[in-house]
DNA sequence: TCCCTTTAGTTATCATGATAACAAAAGGAG
DNA sequence: CTCCTTTTGTTATCATGATAACTAAAGGGA
């Protein structure tokens, strides 16, 4: 998250970088508001998700096991594959999912260790609602700040 | 925090997005990059400011007092107006900044509820020491990922 | 086969974000 | 001045991110 409402001007950065003689003054505004305002969107897509009592990670791994091609379902050490987020923090929301009847668990028939996850109906359904919803919030934030 | 690590194509985009004809797939492809982009910048400075025993917010708070034009220091709401953060975790973190010696609090004379805070030299010191090393990170991630 | 390393998943604990609800002081209308 | 509202800061509690350390199964080489 990236918290600063008012932006340095290329004149402060200045004064910050050349200072020290180092990095690009450009480079760096143009990086500082791609932060900013990654967080407004993500502020506003977690208020999104939060609403169909979801969040993020819930819709990414949703997501991730619809879009597979061959199967319709992973396991929990493909889903980190694909997932740039810790194995406890994909375990305990995957199990928060189970709980909610969004995914069903069954056993792997390879290694004895895994399990197969995949979507249940009610999980399909859940995608199906909020997705038009997920990117009407992207394109309209987008047209308003471009 | 966004963890896809493999972007939706364009076309995957399309088939979510046309089976409701909402929103614009170009935006929202544009916007996906962004945030994964600005996570994974976040994920490389966080790295560096736990190297430091510091955090984004405790950064930030350092940061917009350290750049106060009329005074060196700020009330804890005035540092809220600044920062895109909730009162409750401002207020922790600020205790935190004050146990470690780089900021300081006195009473504000105009208001009994109140305290302004300020750098203390560590604080200036260790704002001296991150600045370069924040910038050059910036800098080079940009390089690499433009 | 036996042993060592790797992989899959889990548990415990901590860090850092949020909201709700509160006290106390300030401020403003009558 | 009195009362009501707003502002400032705080506490309690929860949600969601991370690492460390563990078990159990799989896999591979001597």
């Amino acid at each position: 998250m990236f918290f600063l409402r008012e932006l340095p001007t290329r004149m402060m950065i200045d004064g910050y970088v050349s200072a020290s003689g180092v990095g690009d003054v450009d480079t760096v505004a143009q990086a500082l508001s791609m932060m900013r305002k990654a967080s407004q969107l993500e502020r506003i897509l977690d208020a999104y998700f939060s609403s169909h009592n979801l969040s993020q990670l819930k819709f990414h791994i949703l997501i991730v096991i619809d879009r597979e091609p061959e199967t319709d379902s992973l396991r929990q050490s493909e889903i980190n594959q694909r997932l740039d987020v810790s194995k406890p923090v994909l375990h305990r929301t995957v199990a928060s999912l189970l709980d909610e009847g969004l995914l069903v668990r069954s056993d792997d028939t390879e290694d004895s260790r895994a399990h197969r996850l995949a979507l249940t109906d009610a999980g399909k359904a859940m995608l199906a609602a909020i997705l038009p919803g997920y990117f009407v919030t992207i394109s309209d934030f987008m047209k308003k700040r471009p």
